[in-house]
DNA sequence: CCTGCATTCTATAGACTTATAGAATGCAGG
DNA sequence: CCTGCATTCTATAAGTCTATAGAATGCAGG
């Protein structure tokens, strides 16, 4: 261990060999990926590899625990805050779809490869999942006390509404660099508050917006 | 021969190899799933797939290929119709999750392996693609010509949103043979329409709800 | 019954993969 | 300089997979 207790080299090497994991997996899918090609990535050969990881399965377990974990704690910060509902919903979206871009591609491997886990592993991330779904519910439900959702609204329905549309865009932005993510931010927050109908009236706001007059057709 | 010109038994066995396929492709994705597990589903051996497909990839791409292309009729009717933007809208998230449950895996597989598929053959699928979130585009264009919705709408965010949130709930709808598809489908329309927000006049409505009192926190 | 054709089977070449074992390398401290 | 340990390498066993070749099967019509 030369130095440091623990976090030597290997640890540092360690998070070097699952974010190429989580690239390579991300491009080529967990079967369509080779362990040699993880290895080439990071500039080993595919035999070494081994000392980091008891086996390929382990590496995409990591990899999703990595695309995950500390998504949800920031979702826990947003949900436990103070601010209004509209605001929570848009810290929610800027998170997620941030997520994307800063941790490359993990989130992505999370989402389209964690069935690929033995169901031990998969329970893990399951909870952690499901964990996030039931703040976003959580979310919703004081919206609905506070008066800025409709009563009518199942939170259950909307929490998946919500985590599919990130998801759906984390899909697009992975594979495209220029997205404008805070424009994307901004309209599907304005699509989920307000849906795409013409509003024929002047709602409480007093905003940004000069309001285009209503015309109608 | 024996007796149709061309489609006796080939034909038949054909569409039920890609049928195998693709349940098998959605299962396993596509480099998880091995040419022994489609022939083994549809009760041959492995090599005797090679009779109906070239290649592994060639299976693929007729999976990605039976999966979009009657949906993307669909679409087109939807699109040409009188109907208003509302019931347009309806009519495609019915048609798109409907897709999902009818023919089974394959529009799930044309999602998620198309790219894997020689840049050839993805080519042609990418077009039916975009014609597909073209004619989408079209629809919200004419729907705010109608002033059915506000012309703040960016159209190519709103069918990528569109398109995005019944993929989703697809990804849930193959995994859950319970879900209420139709459930779901009125929720996502309303939703998409509307918006969580509570609406704080009336609209033109004279709806169900006793409209709760707008009670602020 | 025999011939021809469509369909399926068996067997296998050749390539590629994961995971392991044991050797090499290089650095830290005595 | 020498020893010990961490890290990486080489080599390879054992298995799987795709795709092909050629044989078997069974049916239709003459």
């Amino acid at each position: 261990m030369t130095a440091e207790p623990d976090s030597s080299r290997y640890q540092h090497q360690r998070l070097a060999a699952i974010k190429a994991a989580a690239a390579v997996f991300a491009e080529k899918g967990f079967h369509g990926a080779s362990t040699r090609d993880i290895a080439e990535r990071m500039g080993i050969k595919q035999g070494s590899l081994y000392y980091y990881f008891k086996s390929k399965e382990e590496a995409l377990g990591e990899v999703c625990l990595f695309g995950i974990e500390d998504y949800v704690l920031r979702m826990e910060q947003i949900a436990a805050g103070e601010q209004p509902f509209e605001a929570k919903l848009m810290a929610t979206l800027t998170s997620h779809l941030s997520s994307y871009r800063e941790k490359n591609e993990a989130l992505k491997v999370y989402n389209d490869e964690r069935l690929y886990l033995p169901e031990e592993k998969r329970k893990v991330l399951k909870q952690l999942g499901s964990h996030y779904r039931q703040l976003l519910e959580g979310m919703f439900e004081e919206g609905i006390r506070q008066g800025a959702i409709r009563d009518s609204i199942d939170c259950h329905f909307a929490a998946l509404a919500v985590i599919g549309i990130c998801n759906a865009w984390g899909d697009i932005i992975v594979r495209d660099p220029d997205l404008d993510i805070f424009d994307t931010i901004q309209k599907s927050t304005d699509l989920l508050l307000h849906g795409f109908s013409e509003r024929r009236t002047h709602q409480r706001d007093r905003e940004e917006k000069p309001a285009s007059p209503p015309k109608k057709h």
